[in-house]
DNA sequence: CCGTGCTCATCTATTTTCGTATAGTGAATA
DNA sequence: TATTCACTATACGAAAATAGATGAGCACGG
């Protein structure tokens, strides 16, 4: 190993691993397909081992290059991170902020919040990643994130913003329709809307509601959103904040008593972006905003 | 924003940052002093804003420059690691595996276990980080953790070994001089050797020798090597694993039965490496050797 | 069966970047 | 006060990377 390869070959590499092409990765970096082809052949050189088998459909990464895609993700979330906090101005309140928050709350909550604090600060921007993956503060792909789960990060500025709490709802015309149940023994006689698999809902759910199973749910999706807009539809009975569900005239309250759980609202933040005044603003405004949100 | 900069001007960056002049700078990056006052002009220029006060003694980085220091840090950090995985064949048991653990572990366990398992695998090279950080992982920093604490992380591979077992010991010259304690109430007129502060053991030990105050103590230190090295000097008491004091015949357990307490012993791997051979490999051979530090 | 659209590879002119050499500036030292 | 040393800034020729154009191979669809 004589000297360091340059970064922007990682760049390249990242890009190709992506896109699956030279071509496509020239035209995402907006480079040339040659310089893409020298940089990928300068980087397996520096390697010492190949790192794609070229076809004419495209480039397929072999073992070596998938070991690197962590590392080819993180770099590219870093860098972007990076570039967008250097080009803010860290005393004025302006540039972009990217904030994490689950599919439901980034679709029902955020969007007047964010655009009250956009009138408040017209200079600022917002990236809204809808995502419930919990790592994505490490990876430097947001911000500011909200979560549904405890925080066990060190390093991160959290604040507990209070309880959401969840029951089941359903739309008033599938009530009439089908009546109202009077007791859980009396659920899998209707149409449910469930998780399927792969949630974090699961377990809470499968303990709120004792001698449900899988396959008592007429309609399963893990996508929450799916889940809201088949409860508004009138599809069946499932699962709903209650804040949300008071929006809707339309939407009545199942079980009020016999099914109710909650799950903790946080705001958190990487602790590097304390010093940061958009970020901070952004965090504080978002935690005033979020106790509409919450119940208790 | 018309074009993203060259990561190479990151790299060049985190380079000025850290070594705090142009000329130093391009001298650690191999390159000329030219070349890195080129790049921070075209980043400056990129993000519109001044990062370094120019002086003739250096730069001094801006408020806005600072704000950056822990994404290059993360960049450099990650680039390194990826190229460490790429310069390596993913079958074969060769290249480099970095590991970081504590000081003590570092110094005291880790030497021939390492030179076993390089006498095994003659192509691997180590990289040993002696480290109390917990986030060496995380920040990729390392390849494979051992620590004293409980993983909170996710995404990780983590094995507990078992307890390492510690107790009060001293150098027989020192208790043929100054008698041996038949109880902990005697030990404040014994010269002990003791934490600091910032130390994670100060809370364990503090339960674990009740009535001994931070001034009981006649030498202060959280550097758990010079710890040791005072012991076996015979300066007074101090904390030893037991299976380090075991053996070194001068070294005699003090109050065995009433002062003794334990710390987990782990070791810890980056999900994403657990396709790497060689990582794998290191943290099985490691996982077996370190049975010999537990008591248990 | 042949065109169309995609891909990667190769060659050359041009632009960009880099290194060398040198000048200039302030601070510490004798 | 003169000197040395480390640093930054600038100018210019050399080297390297890039863009552009072109050719060839494979899959798909009429």
């Amino acid at each position: 190993m004589s000297t360091e390869p340059s970064w922007d070959l990682y760049r390249t590499f990242a890009a190709v691993l992506r896109e699956g092409s030279l071509s496509a990765a020239a035209r995402a970096l907006g480079i040339t397909q040659p310089s893409v082809a020298r940089h990928i052949e300068a980087f397996e050189q520096a390697v010492g081992g190949k790192l794609f088998l070229r076809s004419q459909r495209g480039l397929s990464p072999t073992d070596r290059a998938l070991a690197l895609q962590p590392y080819a993700e993180e770099l590219v979330a870093a860098s972007a991170a990076m570039l967008r906090t250097a080009s803010a101005d860290p005393e004025d309140i302006a540039g972009t902020v990217r904030i994490s928050a689950s599919e439901i709350v980034a679709t029902e909550h955020l969007p007047p919040m964010l655009a009250a604090i956009r009138r408040q600060y017209p200079k600022l921007s917002i990236e809204l990643v809808a995502s419930d993956a919990v790592d994505d503060l490490l990876q430097r792909r947001a911000d500011i994130a909200i979560r549904m789960v405890d925080p066990v990060q060190q390093a991160l500025v959290a604040r507990r913003i209070g309880t959401v709490q969840l029951g089941l709802y359903a739309h008033r015309d599938y009530l009439d329709r089908r009546g109202r149940p009077q007791s859980i023994a009396e659920l899998p006689g209707h149409d449910l809307i469930g998780v399927d698999r792969n949630s974090s809902l699961s377990r809470a759910i499968s303990g709120a509601l004792p001698g449900i199973e899988h396959g008592d749910f007429t309609l399963r999706t893990d996508n929450t959103v799916v889940h809201l807009a088949a409860i508004r539809a009138g599809f069946g009975i499932g699962i709903c904040q209650t804040r949300i569900a008071a929006r809707d005239m339309a939407l009545v309250s199942v079980l009020p008593d016999a099914f109710a759980f909650g799950l903790p609202l946080w705001i958190v933040m990487h602790e590097d972006l304390r010093s940061s005044a958009r970020c901070r603003t952004v965090f504080n405004a978002l935690a005033v905003d979020l106790r509409d949100v919450v119940n208790t």
